[in-house]
DNA sequence: AATAAACTGACGAACGTTCGTAAGGGGTTG
DNA sequence: CAACCCCTTACGAACGTTCGTCAGTTTATT
């Protein structure tokens, strides 16, 4: 389906060069159609991007939520298994590196849509993970000083900051980060 | 001085569209001048964005060193009064944002420059974080289980973790977050 | 025959950049 | 004091390219 191949592409070259910095040109060149083309797909630029900014979130939230399908784990593993899950699915795929990107620095113009599909994805994403803190916070797992949702909000932060070192693209020192983080992390909330 | 405010008015626009997403119409536009006449202080947009770069890189680092430069304090109190300062320093300028957006994403055709930019004003921000965490540890301060570098590299992930949800521009959330990291963090590393 | 999907051609607008030039100020000369 | 030159800074006009987009036409599939 030359529709999936086009955004494929694109995610690509909306991951590498941004909105701006993205060209229908260069697209549509590399699926091996003229421009023009790509009209008979998506009725304009910003179509396309929409297109591939909901294909990404909802991968994205599949992505989470089958791993958090799993069946129940103590909570030390399952974060973890998050984390490292999530790296290795950021080293493969586009989909995590885009939707930073967009998130973080969206094109003027198509800002407030963007925000709002950010909003309720990052709600969406609380809302699976706070559970896991609050039945290991009954079960004895995570140290009462320590609110489930503390624990639920610093997670977050730890996996934005592997993603950041990713983002910037040193292999070797994302590891690093990442066993400190979650060294320092785990000891942080653990019940010991 | 004309140039200075060139430069002032640059980084905005960098910050707010990144490098392609900047018009140089734009820029002279809000200086108030044509844009044939930033010719006559830049030898092009590369140059004006490098111009823009290595202020915000000078600023950037000397504000670090400033904070470092106080009389010795526990670690607590250095640590997170440099996450704080950093967040205050985030809301009144655009350097850090500008920082962060560049390093993350740079334009493809500056990108070996910028990031070789980057590694060094990473390496320097190490050196100068460092021994505070050595001394610390040497002090007692810090559990033993925690080395300084494990210490120092999961603060630097705090303070990213931070950054990245100040992009996302949610004030609230990023006290939220801030309060939770650190709260976590510290009692990941503190000797008690 | 009908429909979808590719094409050619062209559009106005914006981009960064270059050229030649005019206005202004300062310093050195008559 | 006036005349000259020079250098800085601004500008209008235009350059060639690329951008996203639209219209009309051919090709291939069913």
């Amino acid at each position: 389906m030359t529709s999936d191949k086009i955004r494929e592409v694109a995610l690509r070259h909306f991951t590498r060069g941004g909105y701006e910095g993205a060209s229908l040109a260069d697209i549509s060149a590399e699926v091996g159609i003229k421009k023009q083309s790509l009209y008979n797909y998506f009725t304009g630029k910003d179509e396309l991007f929409f297109a591939v900014f909901r294909d990404v979130a909802a991968r994205e939230m599949l992505f989470v939520e089958e791993y958090l399908k799993q069946n129940p784990l103590p909570l030390e593993k399952v974060l973890y298994g998050f984390l490292d899950g999530y790296r290795k699915r950021y080293e493969r795929e586009d989909d995590t590196k885009f939707f930073l990107r967009m998130a973080f620095f969206p094109p003027r113009h198509l800002r407030q849509e963007i925000v709002e599909y950010c909003n309720h994805h990052l709600d969406a994403m609380g809302t699976l993970l706070e559970p896991f803190f609050e039945s290991a916070a009954s079960a004895g797992e995570m140290h009462p000083d320590v609110s489930a949702e503390r624990a639920t909000v610093a997670f977050t932060a730890v996996l934005d900051g592997m993603f950041v070192e990713m983002l910037y693209g040193d292999m070797e020192r994302s590891l690093k980060r990442l066993d400190a983080s979650w060294y320092v992390y785990w000891r942080g909330i653990r019940n010991s």
